[in-house]
DNA sequence: TAATTATTTCGACAAACGTCTAAATAAAGT
DNA sequence: ACTTTATTTAGACGTTTGTCGAAATAATTA
């Protein structure tokens, strides 16, 4: 919000016409020079005055309150302007979790592989686009341990989280398996994962029918170790929810 | 460079006391108030008034001057301070960014459509999952008004932007058209933006081989119109450099 | 077409700004 | 300790801002 705002106001401030930056975010946030005029306790031919320039040289404090009551007033609209800032202040619905996990005491990679049956994807083995990623490398990995996990079902992820849903996936650390249901590609997760600026420990996906090389690509890309497993979701959930107490 | 000025200004003029505002700044680029005034041709004493917050509602161009005046004498210094905040606030390439520009006056999605021989989706009209996407409400929202547009090579952005880098796309404004080349089947970008948590105002996809249902999905969710255009690469970025101005 | 609402234009005036100059104080350098 | 440089403080004054209110014009609605 407040990011948002010190943008607005160098925008105008930095403007040609100051008088035509106020009208520009004014029409913008699609509020009238008299509900300004009133939220401002002012003569509305003030804010005309404002934004026709008739002053050469405003004060910093009428940039300040006009665009205070943008914002306000954009808020007392329910409004569409500030709307994805909002969404990030206010989590929506956790639904498209299947089921989140803090571990008594860190797991190895390899031994959670185990337990739900994952095996790596063949062309992940065999892959030449990074020479590093060779057996010795990704026994390394697997080594590697993590704190937790969470099942999120991908379809309903992908259509009704955004960005700061994401973020609520990780529990108390990114030192988690994300593990994705009902997958087909694996394309959508691994493109939501890239974009997020969180990234977890470790992606395993289940429900894969044709697994999509640009996925294999970005797990790389990003360093994310990238499991497969054939359990169905119910046989899965079981699994997880028995292990690593 | 304007995006660093942008964040000052709007950094300053947000400050609860303008005059230490300046001075932080001021102190970051390790200027003296004696080189500033001479760079501004005032008398040393002007910069400390400002400073110590003589006048309490100075005018936007003393703020704009000052700034300049930092800029102007860290650039004939070898330009550290530039550097560094560039590095801050601008961290990656922007090179999966094709071409971005904002508009001297708004421009109708209709008319955008136009220019660049957009055309809606052929399910898109006729689906029934959204029953309000009827035509008369596609015109509607057709008639909205952008503000500037941004080309983005689908493939690079996915591979080579993160979260923050997505922010980016917008100038300073989201009242934008948000267009991927060389997009194949449209999901990839669509997920992105899905994720993402500041919205474009339309987004227009070139290089269409088989538009992917989902991404027409998502767009609806969004409430974002979705266009295809049938031109090269160079033809649209010709069309749009030479327009809208 | 007429009524209503929104925006623009402009004169007026009290308050505040922008800047100078002079003197004092603080900080840095020798 | 002394000198030099940087910064602060305060009085003064011409210029400009912020706002009101009235009237006119433009846009929207009935």
């Amino acid at each position: 919000m407040e990011k948002i705002k010190v943008h607005i106001v160098g925008d105008i401030v930095l403007s040609k016409k100051i008088g035509k930056g106020l009208k520009k975010w004014r029409e913008i946030f699609n509020i009238s020079q008299i509900e300004i005029a009133r939220y401002l306790n002012l003569s509305p031919s003030v804010i005309s005055d404002y934004e026709a320039g008739r002053r050469k040289n405003p004060g910093v404090n009428t940039i300040k309150r006009y665009v205070d009551s943008l914002i306000e007033l954009d808020k007392r609209n329910g409004g569409h302007t500030i709307k994805a800032l909002q969404k990030i202040l206010n989590p929506s619905s956790m639904e498209p979790i299947l089921q989140i996990k803090e571990y008594k005491s860190p797991i190895k990679i390899v031994d959670f592989l185990n337990a739900i049956e994952g095996e790596l994807p063949i062309n992940y083995q065999n892959n030449n686009i990074n020479k590093t990623q060779n057996t010795q490398e990704i026994d390394e990995r697997l080594k590697a341990q993590i704190f937790g996990h969470t099942v999120v079902d991908s379809v309903k992820a992908i259509l009704e989280m955004n960005g700061q849903d994401f973020l609520n996936l990780y529990g108390w650390t990114t030192e988690r398996a994300l593990i994705f249901t009902n997958v087909s590609t694996g394309r959508s997760p691994m493109v939501a994962i890239r974009v997020s600026s969180i990234k977890p420990r470790l992606v395993v996906f289940q429900g894969v029918s044709y697994l999509d090389r640009l996925a294999v690509k970005l797990a790389e890309i990003e360093n994310i170790p990238l499991i497969i497993t054939k359990l169905s979701v119910d046989e899965l959930l079981d699994r997880l929810k028995n292990s690593f107490d």
